[in-house]
DNA sequence: TGTATTGTGTTATATCATAACATGTCAAGG
DNA sequence: CCTTGACATGTTATGATATAACACAATACA
């Protein structure tokens, strides 16, 4: 068990934004990473698998130079295009996504599934959390097509309250 | 009539990438911006005026400084939080949007409505059109709903191909 | 007219991202 | 084995985007 406002996204849409044990997330994607890479003939090199795991570990999004920097504490290159590079390499992989209202990546909680991901951000505490996008994704396929506009690839974002802190924030009504 | 490439967007949403006179777009759309900013006690300052003019006249996305050179050249200041404030002004209130993947901003095509914006964002020509999102919107906030999340800003863009890039790029399998 | 609020402009700096090039690694073919 | 080519890593340097903090001006309104 762990702190739920450092640990959402989980695979599990219903404990996205629970208390939930994901102790064993990590290694789990980790492993199923690697695989999926090997298959398409791609490597899991140091950096990379590094970076991945730092992101699963993190439970959270991570902007480039959060990083970079633990990637240098470790021995790995100090200049931003390391982590660019390995942050890039495990999106155009689906190993993670980039979170743009947050300048940030965040490890993909089910690689290999075909998905269109959406994210729920909250404002006030900068959790995110990766929601089933399907239904999103058909919606926006469909409004594309009818302007003869083929879709490559999707950017969903909601900015809002997650559950635990709409419960700190919404009874401050009166502060009395 | 103009190049439809460089006029992406206009409210009709069958006429976004297909040449189309917009002459009068910016002139009733600047009007309407004008009415409903004194409606909500909101000031239309020169600044931001001129600003969302801009956006409306360029009928294309620009990114802040791009913005700030052209309020620089008419006499406004030359510093990028004057085209930033403008920019999020214009953007709090609804008459403009910003797209997060080009790091750039965009006048709104039918301020007012209520809507959830969606972007499609030609990865070739960067033409950006306005799709109308209210399915999408939908689809996400019963996603969220579902984890608890409320959603209060969403952000969907659809990077892929226009109708007339496809038509150039498309045909280019074999080049014989 | 005084006073509070909002808006504009400035300086300075923070933050995010990429171009260009040198070096290193590794596997496949000679 | 050793060359060669593709890919990966690391560097320097710079570019691009964005905001904090403060001074002053305009406006609204008591």
């Amino acid at each position: 068990m762990h702190d739920p406002l450092t640990c959402p996204g989980c695979a599990q849409p219903d404990l996205a934004f629970a208390p939930h044990d994901h102790s064993r997330c990590a290694d789990d994607l980790l492993a199923l990473a690697e695989t999926q890479l090997a298959e398409g003939g791609q490597r899991l090199t140091p950096v990379r698998r590094r970076t991945l795991q730092i992101l699963l570990e993190a439970h959270r999004a991570m902007g480039a130079y959060d990083v970079l920097e633990r990637l240098a504490a470790e021995g790995f290159g100090h200049q931003p295009p390391v982590a660019y590079r390995a942050l890039e390499f495990l999106e155009e992989h689906g190993l993670a996504h980039r979170i743009r209202r947050l300048n940030a990546f965040t490890a993909c909680m089910h690689p290999g599934e075909l998905h269109a991901p959406a994210f729920l951000i909250c404002r006030v505490c900068n959790v995110v959390a990766e929601a089933p996008g399907v239904a999103v994704g058909l919606a926006l396929g469909q409004a594309a097509k009818k302007l003869g506009f083929s879709v490559e690839r999707t950017t969903v974002e909601a900015l809002g309250l997650c559950p635990a802190c709409a419960l700190a924030e919404g009874p401050v009504r009166g502060v009395a």
